[in-house]
DNA sequence: TCAATAAGATTGACAGACAATCTTACAATA
DNA sequence: TATTGTAAGATTGTCTGTCAATCTTATTGA
């Protein structure tokens, strides 16, 4: 072995990169839903052994990103429409309270950071490219919120909750109009939180969610082919 | 196809098993919060090896009731009064809903059980017994409303965040005047469910968790000493 | 055509090993 | 004495290899 010159501040270990793939495999649709993930395979493709991939395994598991089936072994969950929904109504609530807390309590320089990021999203929206611009300044418009609101476990449990319908939000915000739409929620929450408005902010988060779910609903359904 | 009669003896596997174990080590206080849980003990009063016990910690993990620190291992977290109030923030909204909803759907059967806890729960709270028995029928209580509001993330979310005030709820259990109150807070939402009345359902459900909360506190600021 | 069996694939679980890292105690120096 | 450096021990991170239990699929037999 040569010198172990090592500046590295941070270095993720296997364990966590492992579960950070697979995570982003998921999310990303790269494993279809119904899909059995072969440990052995996985090893291949990752480069790790057994053992650490089943941890890793054991970890997405909590986070219900997927399924593990007694002597069958993982695989990625079919969301049912009806989960779906679910996770939009305690999402109505959960982030309703955020933006009201967050209206109350943020400080200036994050509202700044929350207008920034909005005007990032009506550009991206406005200019037709891939949705995953939009998306991704769609998720990092609540994140401020969520990390705003006063407390870690909404946000917490949002993050948790966002993650299992994701695919769902890139379906319906290549619908024609959604992004239009979007932005126009995303405008009345902004407004609101600015103006210290926290009933009107709760309120605007709600309606966003519920219009978010109805273009679920018709992305999910035309999806059933 | 035969009959789908499922006779099957439902087999936990070990994995599940040392989950189980540990998580009720984890809530009952066997392992008190700040103490590191040292992988090759745990292997030997389990009877488990090591690749396994590990995924069962990552499960664990997952679940937040243990914190795994890089290079130092698994130890049970300390909960701050200002999580464990964040924790209650969040059940107040959701046991709302929750008893909302329970209070619309629940069907006559379930409401005979639930009737059915409560009275369990009052005599286990006039005999002066160990809190064990009052805690354990407050949580089944709850559970039948958790099934019975129609959305089963918010059982899950719940579930998840009771377990790790659950220790608080031992201590606040025994102090004075706090089972009875409890068992009156408790009835008022039998009442209202059985009523049907959504608003006030919530609003009793709510303002249990307050209660709830407060003597968590005072509990909490007991136990600092 | 249907049922029974056998072969193959895959998971569940174990043991043992070794390097990397952390902790602690002790020694050495200023 | 206080601080720094070092060495020993403990513990985690990770790998390889093994074997039994179970599921799936294909083949065979009636």
């Amino acid at each position: 072995m040569t010198a172990t010159i090592d500046l590295r501040v941070s270095r993720k270990s296997v364990q966590q990169e492992t579960v950070e793939k697979l995570r982003g495999a998921i999310l990303s649709g790269v494993f279809t839903p119904g899909i059995r993930l072969v440990e052995a395979d996985l090893c291949n493709s990752l480069g790790v052994s057994r053992p650490l991939l089943r941890e890793a395994l054991r970890s997405l598991q909590a986070e219900r990103l997927i399924d593990i089936v007694p002597n069958r072994g993982p695989q990625v969950p079919r969301l049912s429409w009806r989960e779906a929904e679910e996770i939009y109504e305690v999402r109505e609530l959960l982030e309703g309270e955020a933006a009201a807390r967050c209206a109350a309590m943020i400080p200036k320089e994050d509202l700044a950071d929350l207008a920034t990021n909005l005007e990032a999203f009506r550009r991206a929206s406005r200019s037709s490219e891939t949705a995953s611009e939009q998306i991704s300044t769609t998720s990092s418009f609540f994140a401020i919120i969520l990390r705003n609101c006063g407390n870690k476990i909404i946000e917490e449990t949002l993050t948790g909750l966002q993650a299992r319908v994701n695919f769902l939000r890139a379906r319906s915000m290549s619908l024609p109009g959604r992004a239009k739409q979007s932005y126009a929620e995303m405008s009345a929450i902004c407004a609101a939180i600015t103006a210290r408005d926290t009933r009107q902010a709760r309120k605007a988060a709600q309606e966003h969610v519920i219009n978010a779910r109805n273009a679920a609903k018709q992305a999910f359904e035309a999806a059933r082919d």
